[in-house]
DNA sequence: CATGAATGAGGTTTCATTCAT
DNA sequence: TATGAATGAAACCTCATTCAT
């Protein structure tokens, strides 16, 4: 991916026609199979707008460029996990320590083992747009929600909120694409799901304890 | 007219003379400056030799291909973590839980984040030659180190050492991986440095306590 | 990074819009300019694109490979000469020898001494593209079409026309061949084409006085 | 092979020490080693060396460049079939029709045939050496060798012996070099041997016949 | 004499992107 | 709007040849 970084990711032109929307969603749809069965390396434009049906020309009414395209995908897979992830903080709210972490840390795995196969090819498209803030900005995100949860927990005052979110946050991050990257079996996911929370569980309290 | 395919990645030629050791390290260290300086997008073959003073000729005549390069520095790399990491490990035999994960994680920590610039290059790196085997054989090196190092724990038995030490290194690697990649500031290196002990040590007393 | 490999001499895409045919055919042309020009060794893609008056990417859009491109004019002129040489075979079912070996061998010769340089340009590119087999497959349709030709001769019998056919072939394509790379002047060729008749006509008479 | 053409073929240096002599005959032994092994498109002057067990540098104080060193070897095969040829000839000197050609054809045959390997390689280098003069000044000397033995044919007086003896060298190599390019089975060259025979013998009678 | 490290022009091929139809 | 032909910069890699040691 050459010559300039990050010229705009933003979609060019937002359909308004039905027809439109349905080309946008099969571009995106194609790029996910192509990165699937070629790899980042060789997905290109072409080849994607040729598994969508269209031709590159209409690809490029739609998306400014490569990386928008590939942005768009990210994001929608992002967005995908942290809406799950939302949803089972706020589920969580008032929840005692345990009850949170092993619902929390459950939805996430789950979103991100549903597909592991796309979940690792969007890895390297995050690594490929590097820098691009709107990924970090994802993050951001997330984090505040889960810190906003663990206010919630009953009989609880830990010391450093923020932190202790972003250590959260890491570890589930993590240790679920270490696991997937270095090839999981389902045994091992299983695993994984099961002492994942066990490890946050124990965190979160030897934080509380500390704290005391 | 190429007609063949040769995909070895190891090196070309073992420099006999002198002169050409000195060559092909400042091959490799300029590959790791390019890194730094443009990213792997736009690191080529050409910019390494221009960087190392020398012709694209002679960083072929070391490098059979630019992947053999990059995997020759990432090699380096992980040579030099896991060594560290086995280091610390062997020092830990027989020590009590707690004091063994602190000097564990923190040379693994400070291995990590030593030159931290260095190390996130090099994850990408890594996504770039994917499927290469032998990253995942350093991996194997460290998982049965560490799984050899548990199993010395005095007055401690866990129910899965195999799964136990995956666990923990993947916790190790991966959080600490996504925390150099979300921006590490020292500050939160820091804290990153206690915490993951923290976690760590937590989890594993909580395996134990568990199979009892 | 390359990574892959594919060896299709097949061309890459069937030109649908009219502008491409001609670019299509403009660039075989080139390449056989080109030929001339400079010779195989100094045949390079872009300098045919160059020649053809278009870029070098549109050049691989029509052949993957310079060796399709090769491959691809050689292929034209052995068909158009094995398509004369065919119908030199079916016209002449049924006449005596002498008559039959005229026609045919004239028409041979003919169509390889329409244009000389042509033709010796392209004994070049049928050696670089060696073992390709279809240019095998070519000799091997103008040995069955031979073959049943003298089958048609009236009252002859041969011992083993399959091999008559063959050594009629060698011999028609060896001479003439060796002929032009020796530097056929006009003279030459005209006593070549003369000669090459009264070759085979005495050859095949006494294969048959042979076989009585 | 780039750059210039024929800069100079001639070797750059004479051989004195016995031991150069050796080095000299193991490069040329080599490259034919390389020719078989590898085909031309790959016979690089460093894997000549390699194979030779000498260093690049040593080859280039007997060759000033590759094209001398094909040429070499290119040279002393055609010295060898040529030196074989004319004492055929010279042999032949008197003898009726019949029996010089089958002399001297099978002489002919018999040479080429010693190793179809080597040259068929041969006949690729010949191509690359191209226009080279002194690939056709082999020819000459043939060409005049086989002129001078049919003047000797008992009473037989050729219309025309140059071009004669020009048709019968071509015939005789042309159709050896295509039978060896399509293929040849042992089978194949018997019948090559016998036939190619049988095809000079009734050219030349006939040709007699005719200037009757 | 021999060595082999170094050179770098030059070749092939890819692919994001544009624009006339 | 959609198409797909055309573009051409830029990447990777080879190999004949030289020259310091």
């Amino acid at each position: 991916m050459p010559v300039e970084m990050q010229s705009t990711l933003e979609p060019r032109k937002t359909p308004v026609q039905a027809r439109s929307t349905v080309t946008v969603e099969a571009i995106a749809e194609a790029a996910i199979q192509v990165l699937l069965s070629h790899g980042v390396e060789r997905l290109t434009t072409t080849r994607v707008a040729e598994r969508a049906g269209v031709s590159v020309g209409t690809l490029y009414q739609y998306y400014p460029n490569k990386q928008a395209l590939l942005f768009a995908v990210l994001e929608a897979h992002l967005d995908k996990v942290t809406a799950l992830l939302s949803r089972a903080c706020e589920e969580s709210h008032g929840l005692p320590i345990k009850a949170m972490v092993k619902h929390v840390i459950e939805a996430f795995v789950d979103a991100k083992m549903e597909r592991t196969d796309v979940s690792m090819a969007l890895y390297k498209i995050a690594a490929e747009l590097g820098g691009v803030k709107v990924v970090r900005s994802v993050g951001e995100r997330s984090h505040r929600t889960i810190e906003q949860m663990l206010m919630t927990v009953p009989g609880v005052q830990f010391e450093d909120v923020k932190f202790t979110a972003r250590m959260m946050m890491a570890t589930m991050a993590g240790t679920t694409r270490n696991v997937l990257e270095a090839g999981a079996t389902p045994a091992l996911v299983k695993g994984l799901r099961k002492h994942l929370v066990l490890l946050c569980q124990s965190y979160l309290q030897s934080c509380n304890a500390h704290a005391v």
